[in-house]
DNA sequence: AATGAATGAGTTTTCATTCAT
DNA sequence: CATGAATGAAAACTCATTCAT
């Protein structure tokens, strides 16, 4: 009667979700599959009915870890707002401290990608990419403040990646010492003094 | 007394910079004892006379590594010089390039340790020791600055904390992708925008 | 009495024709329950409905495959027939390499067979008795054309047993190589050379 | 002071022994790499540091079995005797019930790679060659003995093939049921009446 | 000091079998 | 009857570490 519901989706995200958890604590190399699988409620082999091994785990990690951080960034760029871009831009790095903190867990997991970038070509090509985009995304914004006159005439690309930089420095730092500073004030000021120096 | 010079200090370094080579290429996890062997000419037997374990080599490197970086970074400040301070930064920033450019092979080492931070509790000790020198050295190269007149009256802590993360961040964007931009002119631009934003 | 005709008795077959299909391409090992289920057209949960594990549909493929075997022998020497002897055989002879060609791709099913009758008695056993009676079939065939005066007084069972491994030893070199050779005239011409042997 | 003497070609052996061993008992299939290890009084990783998989162990035997069978024959071939090339056969014959009883704990191992070559190319070819080198080998004996008028002048080359069927054939029911028979009485007989088809 | 053969615990992956639906 | 998701017991293979020479 009951036509089975189709699970697979469902156990996909269980599985990531144990993955994320276990790889925080462990990384990808000390986390073993009976890690995820106990996580996850599963039986060691139900992961291979949904994953061919390890390595598409953590594949499939990379874009669901990434793919979200991008909806943060474009949900704010994609409409046009009436508040001062500094201000917008000024929001967006609230978001991020308190993405920060929030995701603190999920650091480990990005550093371990940018270690794996190191050596896996499609690793380095899918965060190239995913730079590309959130960079061009920060260009828009900051043509936006050029031409409403808040900003001098910059070159925004660059000033784009100077701001992801910034921002992925910072959460190095934090990364490295979470407790040692008041990052959120730390994270306000070092943007804000980005932004005067381009201030018309 | 001893007529033969002592030639265990100079093993260590043969197997640290053997180390870095194949570390850089692979990874910690997927370089072998044998391939660090391999690489320093030296039985893998050998690799134990001199440290007792894998990651005693890891912890070696470590420190190996980062204390070179400091090298660089306080040879610039420990002495006054009668440049502007602006003027100083800049040519710490080509220098930072320079070595960026000669040392990519070598960043994903770096990164190898950042992954690491996020699992073992003394290697991320060890990177906020550093951390802490390298933004306390260029904090005091700021307050210069500030006495000099060249900047307002800014918080030089947390100015040398931002662009230490301007600096990691641009690293890191470096490591990714590399070619794709240029490099050198685009760091530049970034810290002249920063210290425009201080400037008095 | 029940209306339906018994589906049991079907799907059994099914299953072991299935089984030949998939077992002739990979081997017992190789060979996965599923893949037995895909060709069946069932289902894996279906399969232990009807033979309660792997070995027990390798068990009664065992009997399916050799009992058939023994059934074109025997319908050839059951009936006293006209011909000479001699000329039964190569008839018989005849049809064995019409056989051979048409089974060509079950033959790696009887070498699997083989192999398993080296490590499991019960196996061992089976095709031991249907030697026997291959074997016996043969010896009453031989001492037709000895009563008949076609051949000499000769251990019509030895000679059967003769005539059996010159049998096997063929399909055997056809197996390995099935393109190399005129195996039709071969075999001909072996069977004619040894019954030479006998001739009165 | 002693230059250790190479041990690789002494454990190649040893380990090839062991395979013999476990593999007549258990199987290609069955067989661990434990088990091997065991038999050969090794551990399981020095296994790998002479075989890098269990197939190429499976590999390194099917040429060291078949290898030693040839050399059998060839010795035999190799140079002209002056005995009637029937009597060569004969003593040729009996040699080989001699080797089958010895071997008869390696029988399984080849009717193992009999049913493997149904799967694996490779085998399939080297089994190939294995028995055109015995077939010409025996054809050439053959060819003798037609020289010296003591047989018809028959094919040598489809002879030899079915000498070589005879023998395989004989072999294959020997290995199902060694006791049930006087096996070496049986096969002087069999090879007896097939001479007998060709003789002069 | 140096070697490299040997070890064996540890890890990923597979797959026959079960059982809730 | 039938399904197919889930299980978990293997088993091949790896590699840091040891130690006899």
């Amino acid at each position: 009667m009951s036509p089975r519901p189709d699970v697979s989706e469902e156990r996909k995200n269980q599985i990531l979700e144990a993955a994320i958890a276990v790889f925080a604590r462990l990384g990808f190399q000390q986390t073993r599959m009976d890690d995820i699988a106990g996580q996850a409620g599963l039986s060691k082999g139900a992961l291979y009915l949904y994953y061919k091994s390890k390595d598409a785990i953590i594949g499939a990690l990379l874009k669901y870890f990434f793919t979200q951080e991008l909806k943060h960034l474009q949900d704010f760029v994609v409409t046009e707002r009436p508040e001062p871009v500094t201000e917008q831009i000024m929001l967006l790095t609230r978001k991020m401290v308190e993405a920060m903190e929030w995701m603190g867990r999920l650091m480990p997991i990005a550093f371990e990608f940018y270690a794996l970038a190191g050596r896996d070509k499609d690793v380095r090509q899918f965060l190239n990419e995913y730079y590309l985009t959130y960079r061009g995304d920060l260009a828009r914004l900051i043509e936006r403040g050029i031409a409403r006159g808040e900003f001098r005439t910059v070159d925004a690309n660059s000033l784009a990646i100077t701001l992801t930089a910034l921002f992925e420095g910072i959460a190095l730092l934090y990364f490295i010492d979470p407790h040692g500073l008041q990052w959120d004030a730390q994270i306000e000021m070092s943007v804000q003094t980005l932004l005067a120096g381009i201030r018309a």
